[in-house]
RNA sequence: GGGGUGGUAGCUCAAUUUGGUUAGAGCACCGGCCUGUCACGCCGGAGGUUGCGAGUUCAAGCCUCGUCUAUCCCGCCA
């Protein structure tokens, strides 16, 4: 027994307990005679005392201590002399004086600075990645982890008592067209093959369903070849949902249940119930996002039938091209920069805007711009009040394609919000977005492809249109849960007929001969009496990111990948002999340098 | 695949108008002093291929080109 306690567990109510402690040094501070030493674990720091007038052997061992050393300590438990509590620690009011140490384990000097009380200073992410073992010995960055294991085992609870099966589904499975790139596997036993691993389990689900298990859940490991960003892993994890005999609502309304009663808790907050609800187009013309962050309002308006019938040129031809013209005002701004509207002109500009049209509203309500001869004052007024903008708001203004007029406008809407610091971080908004198209134009592909995935059924009053060949204005019944921005959740009631699923592939761009070759297995479940069925997938660390206001999702995964896919730590990917390269039956075709 | 930003001591950063003594500071580290500190304090010390490679120049951390790498973003991510 090398500890009686842990290191945050000791209160006043433990004086005079001879007690047994082990950790990590955190610090030690040497005053000549007495030595103070934090003693650090997973549950907290108790400060240890050694005193030469207590006893001179185990006072000089102590002197060896250095940072990180992992000793144990046996001492009486003494209540701190008036004035000497330390409030930051939970066991600020007791300190132990030792009797006996023991070094477990010396350590040689952290490159990382583990006892930095600044929480906020972080080394660079390749040398955290790289020593992620003591990164990870930080309280801060354990508590995240921490708060993961427990929302996973509320998520547990939740679904076991609403009649939830936990599922394992495989990890080495077909490699199936549409979507992400697939992580390869190649198989041994059978040269020149492959296997995917899972990009989600869609498929296993569903034929879940098919299997009558009614309700699947699981906490499932998905992986995609992509490129990454701070919110997106090559390996991420999912909670994964499957319902049979229900529509979109009943899963809706399930995950309502799901935030307030496992979230609500997990968070110690109320969040709203039922969360709002709202269509991709409401999204999209208000917010330019099919992801809105409604933490604050800056609502985009559609202006171009008042913007394009105007002199302006610009917008003249926009409109008569069959684009849009957006704008909004931004509360309060009228005294912008031209630096700071020239940094806007470029961040939208990403986005395929080809320029920022910028009004001032004046004192006496008077618009002001740069453009102002091509616009008569009254039109100049009736784009004041179609946006709402009143004196000492800046107004801006987007034109072009309708994606281009509204993702640009939505970007814009999020870089003002950053600028006058409206996405207070504790702050909740939940919102549902509804009624996804179908099928997006995609001009890399030359072709229509899923919005959410092959398997995602039309809505009921849509179906006869997308049989019928209209696959821009057909809409899905698909959903997505969006917290301030970032989108958390998503999902779709499926096809559970045959010849619907066929159909799908069919305008997909797939011929009979593929959908036998890639979904052969599947297509054929379904005509075995397949039941109308739906769900969800959450994304976990998403989730709990977004939940205590990080945009990384690194900070929440023991070990993650850094932004080229490898692992600084064991270095993986690595080479392999090629002895294992020969028995997989690979030969390496590798680019030039 | 493309763009932005960065790479200087173990770590976090600095180094004046394109350049001008021996590249600095804080923390960490090592030594000394200090008996109630808690980011202890005081004194001293050590620590540098300025990512790498070329180039321009009397002179390069600083300018140019290439390259590597990290990160953020676009594309991509059903």
């Amino acid at each position: 027994m090398k500890r009686t306690h842990s290191c945050g567990a000791l209160r006043l109510e433990d004086v005079g307990k001879t007690v047994s402690l082990a950790g990590w040094v955190d610090r030690r501070r040497d005053l000549g005679g007495v030595i103070f030493v934090d003693l650090r674990d997973k549950y907290g720091k108790t400060q240890v005392v050694f005193d030469p007038e207590r006893n001179q052997e185990v006072h000089q061992i102590a002197d060896q201590l250095r940072n990180e050393y992992v000793i144990t300590v046996t001492g009486v438990v003494q209540k701190r002399p008036e004035g000497m509590e330390n409030d930051k620690l939970s066991t600020g009011k007791i300190d132990v004086k030792i009797d006996k140490i023991e070094i477990l384990n010396t350590a040689e000097t952290s490159p990382l600075a583990i006892n930095d009380p600044k929480e906020e200073s972080r080394e660079n992410d390749d040398l955290r990645l790289r020593y992620r073992y003591l990164d990870l010995r930080r309280p801060w960055i354990q508590k995240n982890l921490i708060l993961k294991s427990r929302f996973l085992k509320e998520v547990h609870n939740f679904f076991h008592e609403n009649g939830f099966e936990d599922i394992e589904t495989p990890v080495l499975c077909k490699s199936t067209p549409e979507g992400a790139r697939d992580y390869l596997v190649p198989s041994r036993v059978n040269p020149g093959r492959f296997y995917a691993l899972p990009q989600s389990p869609q498929q296993y689900k569903q034929l879940l369903m098919i299997a009558g298990m009614d309700r699947y859940y699981q906490i499932a490991k998905c992986f995609r070849d992509e490129d990454l960003r701070a919110d997106r892993q090559p390996e991420f994890t999912q909670i994964d949902v499957e319902m049979s005999f229900v529509d979109q609502n009943d899963v809706m309304e399930l995950f309502d249940r799901f935030v307030t009663e496992v979230m609500g808790k997990v968070w110690d907050f109320t969040p709203p119930s039922p969360i709002r609800r709202m269509t991709y187009a409401e999204a999209m013309l208000k917010y330019g996002s099919d992801k809105p962050d409604l933490r604050f309002d800056l609502e985009i308006k559609d202006v171009t039938e008042l913007a394009g019938n105007t002199g302006f040129g610009v917008f003249n031809s926009v409109m008569k091209a069959g684009g849009k013209i957006r704008g909004l005002a931004a509360k309060g701004c009228v005294d912008f920069t031209r630096k700071q509207i020239d940094d806007l002109t470029a961040h939208v500009a990403r986005y395929g805007a080809k320029g920022l049209v910028w009004m001032r509203v004046k004192e006496n309500d008077e618009v002001e711009t740069q453009v102002g001869k091509f616009f008569t004052v009254d039109q100049l007024n009736a784009l004041r009040d179609a946006v709402g903008a009143s004196a000492s708001d800046m107004m801006f203004f987007i034109a072009g394609s309708e994606k281009v007029a509204a993702t640009a406008m939505g970007q814009l809407r999020l870089e003002i919000a950053r600028i006058k610091g409206l996405m207070n971080p504790s702050v909740r908004e939940f919102v549902w977005i509804t009624e996804f198209p179908m099928f997006e134009y995609s001009e890399t592909e030359g072709r229509y492809m899923s919005m959410h995935h092959p398997f995602t059924s039309p809505m009921p009053e849509h179906l006869e249109m997308m049989l019928s060949g209209n696959l821009k204005d057909c809409n899905a019944q698909a959903y997505d849960l969006v917290l301030n921005g970032v989108e958390i959740g998503g999902g779709s009631v499926r096809i559970h007929k045959p010849d619907v699923q066929e159909k799908v592939f069919r305008l997909l761009g797939l011929n009979e001969e593929q959908v036998k070759e890639k979904f052969g297995f599947f297509v054929d479940a379904f005509k075995f009496g397949a039941p109308p069925h739906g769900g969800l997938a959450f994304g976990l660390d998403r989730v709990v990111a977004t939940m205590e206001g990080f945009e990384s999702i690194r900070d929440f995964i023991a070990f993650p990948k850094n932004t080229s896919a490898s692992s600084p730590m064991d270095q993986s990917p690595s080479e392999v002999d090629l002895t294992q390269l020969q028995d997989i039956h690979i030969s390496l075709n590798l680019p030039k340098k």
